[in-house]
DNA sequence: CTGAAAGCGCTAACAT
DNA sequence: ATGTTAGCGCTTTCAG
């Protein structure tokens, strides 16, 4: 494989001179760039990044963490996080927490000096963890509690929901959560949901039900709560679902019990997984821009933000939701 | 961030001594093995992979390809490849031919040094693009049409499938392919279903129906075939599709239409995604190992296989197959 | 505008 | 059993 110093030898210049015209940087004469592109070209020399990398004591790994990989949403994150790292010449791993300790994977990660982290995961780690990190100065995404330079506004999305659903005549609707208790009430959406649920008319007495996820997977979940909304015999006109594969899970209790989607029951999901569209019924959901999430995250560790990033949600309406006021 | 050289100060030996310890390779006495393992705890070392990459001049990145990632299937296999990968040290990165000149994409893997390339992806390249990986050494999987190292055997799956439809009193069914013609003819499961289909009792008569999956969607793709299926008036009691998302866009189209499954046309897809579980109805589905498929790859790649590796598959029945015989 | 040269941290002969 | 040392290919001051 052809390195630096060949292409200088060939182009008649130093391995300094082909390095600032590889990296666009500083003042190069337009006759020697010709020559150096040119010995490039012919000789086809393709950069070690390798090497680059440890000169610069930095890698162009961009590390996604998570639980496993098995959900449509990181699949779809993931992908649009590829597409925008590729451009910039940076490259998307994928780290899972599943079955290992997570300082091991932690050092995995710093053994790579990945210069971000993604994390998609939901484990528990004390803070410390990320010092090396900091002090290394990999920008790090979703690993503490705090401000987040890209947040997912719900509002909109739930808002049009809720709004959808009253003018289709719901008053008893549902939210079927998932997360741990103390998570639920901290979710953007569930908040909105227990928070204005009067403002469109909908009963206060109406479950919000809450389980393990994401330690159990959401159709698991939804499927489960699902069942215990049935048996509880609480009467509701609609759900809403934290999530689509929750919603998955969800309708497949109602028609396990002989409940019919949506004429028994309507049901909005979140997400818009794009396969979704294709449920049984078509899935109603709160639609999130899961490409622009993913660009703002990989636009941060690349250092092309400053400001936080809004990642913007509607409903999109499909087959899920039947009009039942008369 | 401290390094070996550190290490081996403050052990009292040199560095070779710390890469035997931490390499487990050549003697070491196992008071020296001591004093320098405590000098990389109490020091908290954590060694540079870039350096050693460099080093060694070969990576200990992972390369997928795919076309994009938006496909279940893919994100089970990655995330059995990561697992597998992440024991031995390795990294897993995903790189994504979409909308990009495949040129770029392989000098990227290229310029990365990537140990080795799991391409998922269905682009046509001539093999001189890999040229320079072969020269490398790099492993390469799936990425010339010879004799993969890793082969699944769609037979006793499809072959599971097939009694059972027959016990099931079906004799008209129709197999959704999706793929370009030229390739249908080529898949082994399409290949069986063919070979066989008057074995089992089948009428020789019904269709098999080929589009261009992948370059479509594969729901997309079995929405539509499903369409002209139905347009086309033929008889038919139950369809294979290629995969679970081209019966989910296929079972979809029957809905649309006033059908209702299994009642009217009974369904099998293959690959059992887990969450095929929770359609409407569950799906009757080829499971294939994927878990195995993946670990497969690495298996490979990392030079843990000599021989081919074969995958499983079997029937897993669900619920979107009804007993017509009477 | 260009070149020389000192690393980056680690590996792997080659010595001892 | 352990130490010495010459790279790996590139980046990046610092001179000129």
């Amino acid at each position: 494989m052809v390195t630096k110093k060949e292409v200088a030898e060939y182009a008649g210049v130093s391995t300094a001179t082909v390095s600032r015209v590889i990296n666009g940087v500083g003042y190069i004469s337009s006759e020697t760039e010709r020559k150096v592109r040119k010995a490039i070209e012919e000789l086809n020399y393709i950069p070690n990044k390798l090497a680059g990398n440890l000169a610069r004591n930095k890698s162009n790994l961009i590390a996604v963490l998570v639980e496993d990989l098995i959900n449509p949403y990181y699949m779809a994150l993931v992908d649009a996080m590829v597409e925008r790292a590729s451009a910039e010449n940076y490259v998307v791993a994928v780290f899972a927490i599943k079955n290992r300790d997570v300082r091991h994977v932690l050092a995995d990660l710093a053994a790579n000096r990945v210069c971000g982290i993604v994390n998609l995961a939901m484990f528990t780690c004390d803070f410390s963890c990320y010092d090396i990190f900091t002090e290394a100065g990999t920008k790090l995404i979703n690993c503490t509690a705090d401000s987040s330079m890209v947040m997912i506004n719900y509002r909109s999305g739930m808002e049009e929901a809720m709004s959808y659903l009253r003018d289709n005549g719901h008053k008893n609707v549902a939210f079927i959560s998932g997360l741990e208790e103390w998570l639920t009430y901290k979710d953007a959406r569930v908040k909105y949901f227990i928070d204005n649920r009067s403002r469109f008319g909908f009963s206060e007495d109406t479950a919000v039900l809450s389980a393990d996820y994401p330690m159990s997977k959401a159709y698991d979940v939804g499927y489960a709560l699902a069942g215990e909304l049935i048996d509880s015999g609480k009467k509701t006109d609609a759900v809403i679902c934290l999530t689509d594969m929750m919603a998955l899970g969800a309708t497949k209790a109602f028609f396990d019990r002989g409940y019919s989607v949506p004429n028994d029951v309507s049901f909005i999901g979140c997400d818009d997984l794009e396969f979704t569209e294709y449920f049984n019924p078509a899935l109603t959901t709160i639609s999130v821009d899961k490409r622009a999430e993913g660009f703002a995250y990989i636009d941060y560790i690349l250092g092309k933000t400053s400001e936080v990033t809004e990642i913007s949600t509607h409903l999109k309406v499909r087959e899920s939701v039947k009009n039942i006021s008369e």
